[in-house]
DNA sequence: GATTGGGTCGTTTTT
DNA sequence: CGACCCAATC
């Protein structure tokens, strides 16, 4: 097996070891993919069933990598590997086994939105102030409790949570608790939680089961371990007991979701419940220069809680971290776009080779203008994402509810989209109806009249029933693609879309068919062996932002939680302000700035080779532009990896500099974002490549910008100019002063 | 029951 | 700045 040779003597004894609890602790960068890989490939070469195998990794898009790359190893037999996220792999069981619970097979997968609006509704119901019972806290809490394996009646019961909550007033988020689990029970529902505590349900309670799963998982790996909770260390753990061939991988350094319930000290419980388990550890990183690893090393140092592991790497030692300060955010997203473009110009790099990384998503804005400004192709990961978008969630929900006509928040969407003269009034009684005769809401809709009498409400409540009906046959008779097809034509809401002119309108409309665009991929990929749409609502319940695809020649934008298990030639992390990253609410509590360091050290060891840092000055919050002090992480790397770069960064620091680098001239141009013309002012200058010039202007005393050179013309002494502006949007010029720059 | 306008409020990270 | 909620009208 000649893929064995090309690791090192650690990553290769964790591969070999087959039979027996195994812990990898890998540091960042240490080929933890590939060991993962390799030791699949390795069992599967010994003679075990890919079918006997289970892989847990973090994210889709993690297992589909690792999938491909066995596949290259072992061929077609990877195909029968159990691989995926623990919420879809548990979702797949539940739906063959979920009937124990009293769920069908089609039950409906609530996300966050759908919870939260279960939530209100009762929080709304009971009066309750919805400042002191926020919907997202009271969501925070249950999850917390279901994460940490605590039904309703334990919580009920426990002095202990019920102590949490009275002390902050909130005595009755245990009641509601039982309230939420009940209707979302009613509406054939689960949300991400129930799916790890279903299954931990399911194991425990029913011996059958766990045997039949016990025997089918005979080997089972672990990604990301540090960022599993106790719900998902319970299930694995039982299906692990009979066999014990368990290996889990993870970095304690890189724990950054513990508010999802992500439990570090799993990989303590670890070793206690497994008192034979091999330990191994991975310490040499190969991504990273020497600067970079030994820059993250003197973050990471100041952590109370960490296992012993000291990270290394043999790469060269590499050009030292850049560290740039901004006035204010506008000016630190024009320094980044800046940089990437003369970086690509000086390297011959491609825009993918390119990160951008912060803290919060709404940092993306003034970044993705700079990018723009200067024809830089750029990404975004996460944020809002296409199956977020309301035409989707409404298209959506309509399949839902064909497909389990129980699923109250789908029939809320569409109930009156598009218009029935179905009104909030009528939704209310009907569901008010359902609740206190506790029959579900889809027989009291079929009644309406013996409920209501006739009315031009209760026709137009046939009609929606008889319409749901025709959609469950289509459902019943063809494939996902035809039925979603026929639903879309038949529901209106692609008519509803297709008449409304206006630009956004359009884009909706688009967005839809992009929908039936991907069902269509789904039914007719042969991997899917289940061409229903029960089967496809389900994938796409789960997919995570941090899925989409990277290959496209585009600069990465995300946050540094999407950003894990990935790496890039040049990573910039903007930001860096106190209150913003670290967060103002991690501040409070010692333990969670921890964690807020250990997201620092992802965000640094994503690099391979160039690394930059930014701070601004001032920013904008909550409308109000307030001042900022850089983190109190920048401090805490050590000076010797550090390079503070002067930029030039506002046209006074640009005017004071050297007189003799300027020259002035007039110039016209149409507007400011297409690109314009400059003289070039010495004759005797002949610069090498485009960023050895940039171009100051002011117009009208007062308003002023940047342009930078993207094409030198030697022969007309002349070069084309993109220019930028900060202080107004958007700045038809007629006539300018312009300066221009040379830096050498 | 639908449509419109004004006012308020808030900001972590995600399966 | 924008998303969301509520009250006042059609």
């Amino acid at each position: 097996m000649n893929y064995l040779d090309t690791l090192n003597p650690s990553q290769r004894s964790a591969v070999e070891h087959i039979d027996g609890p195994l812990m990898v602790i890998a540091g960042a960068g240490s080929g933890k993919t590939r060991v993962l890989t390799y030791r699949i490939a390795y069992l599967i070469g010994n003679g075990i069933e890919p079918f006997h195998i289970l892989a847990l990794t973090f994210t889709n898009k993690a297992s589909k990598e690792m999938r491909d790359r066995i596949q290259k190893i072992v061929g077609h037999e990877a195909k029968n590997i159990w691989m995926g996220t623990f919420h879809s792999v548990f979702a797949k069981i539940l739906r063959i086994e979920g009937e124990k619970l009293g769920y069908t097979s089609n039950f409906t997968i609530y996300d966050t939105e759908d919870a939260q609006s279960v939530l209100k509704d009762i929080l709304k119901e009971w009066n309750l102030d919805d400042k002191l019972y926020k919907p997202s806290y009271v969501y925070h809490r249950i999850s917390k409790a279901k994460n940490a394996l605590v039904s309703w009646k334990k919580y009920l019961q426990s002095s202990e949570w019920a102590f949490e909550d009275e002390k902050h007033g909130r005595h009755r988020i245990g009641e509601i608790y039982k309230e939420y689990a009940s209707r979302c029970f009613k509406a054939n529902a689960m949300d991400f939680d129930d799916l790890l505590f279903n299954t931990n349900l399911l194991i425990s309670n029913f011996e059958e089961i766990r045997q039949k799963y016990q025997q089918k998982f005979q080997y089972i790996l672990i990604d990301e371990f540090q960022d599993t909770n106790i719900s998902q260390y319970s299930i694995t753990r039982m299906l692990a007991d009979k066999h014990c061939n368990i290996c889990v991988v993870g970095d304690d350094a890189q724990s950054i979701y513990s508010f999802r319930g992500a439990n570090i000290e799993n990989i303590l419980n670890f070793q206690r419940d497994y008192p034979n388990v091999k330990i191994i550890k991975l310490e040499q990183n190969y991504r990273s220069t020497q600067n970079i690893v030994c820059a993250a090393n003197s973050v990471i140092k100041h952590n109370k809680f960490q296992l012993e592991k000291k990270v290394w790497t043999a790469n060269e030692k590499g050009e030292k971290i850049r560290l740039l300060k901004a006035n204010n955010e506008a000016e630190e997203a024009r320094l980044i776009a800046l940089s990437i473009f003369e970086e690509k110009n000086k390297r011959g790099l491609s825009n993918n080779h390119f990160a951008i990384l912060y803290r919060t998503n709404a940092q993306s804005r003034a970044l993705e203008e700079a990018l723009r400004r200067l024809n830089i192709k750029y990404k975004i990961i996460g944020g809002m994402s296409f199956y977020q978008r309301k035409e989707i969630k409404d298209m959506i929900a309509y399949l839902r509810f064909s497909v389990n006509p129980l699923d109250e928040e789908a029939f809320k969407r569409i109930v009156n989209y598009p218009k029935r003269g179905i009104g909030e009034n009528t939704i209310e009684k009907l569901l008010v109806t359902s609740h206190e005769k506790n029959i579900p809401f889809w027989n009291v809709l079929q009644q309406y009249e013996s409920f209501f009498g006739k009315s031009r409400i209760s026709q137009a409540i046939n009609e929606f029933v008889t319409l749901i009906k025709s959609f469950q046959i289509q459902i019943q008779q063809k494939d996902a693609y035809e039925a979603a097809l026929y639903i879309a034509k038949m529901s209106g809401v692609l008519r509803e879309l297709y008449e409304d002119k206006t630009p956004e309108g359009k884009v909706r409309y688009e967005n839809v068919q992009e929908l039936l665009n991907s069902i269509k991929a789904f039914t007719d990929s042969p991997e899917n062996t289940d061409k229903s749409l029960t089967s496809f609502l389900q994938q796409i319940a789960l997919v995570s932002t941090a899925d989409t695809e990277l290959d496209q020649d585009a600069v990465t934008l995300m946050t540094i939680h999407a950003s894990k298990g990935l790496e890039f030639k040049n990573v910039y992390v903007v930001g860096l302000e106190e209150n913003l990253f670290p967060s103002q609410t991690m501040i409070e509590n010692r333990e969670d700035l921890e964690e807020e360091r250990r997201l620092f050290y992802v965000a640094i060891t994503r690099a391979e080779q160039k690394l930059t840092l930014s701070y601004a000055l001032q920013r904008y919050r909550n409308g109000k532009l307030v001042a900022c002090e850089p983190s109190r992480f920048l401090f805490e790397i050590d000076n010797r990896y550090i390079e503070k770069v002067q930029t030039v960064s506002s046209f006074s620091d640009f005017e004071n500099s050297s007189p003799s680098k300027f020259s002035t001239q007039s110039f016209f141009s149409q507007h400011s974002t297409t690109p314009s013309y400059v003289h070039i002012p010495s004759p005797s200058f002949k610069p090498a490549s485009a960023s050895e010039l940039r171009v100051g202007m002011r117009v009208e005393h007062q308003k002023f910008g940047f342009g930078i050179i993207s094409e030198i013309d030697h022969n007309n002494q002349r070069a084309k100019v993109l220019f930028e502006h900060f202080g107004e949007k958007t700045l038809i010029l007629s006539y300018a002063k312009l300066m221009i720059h040379l830096l050498n």
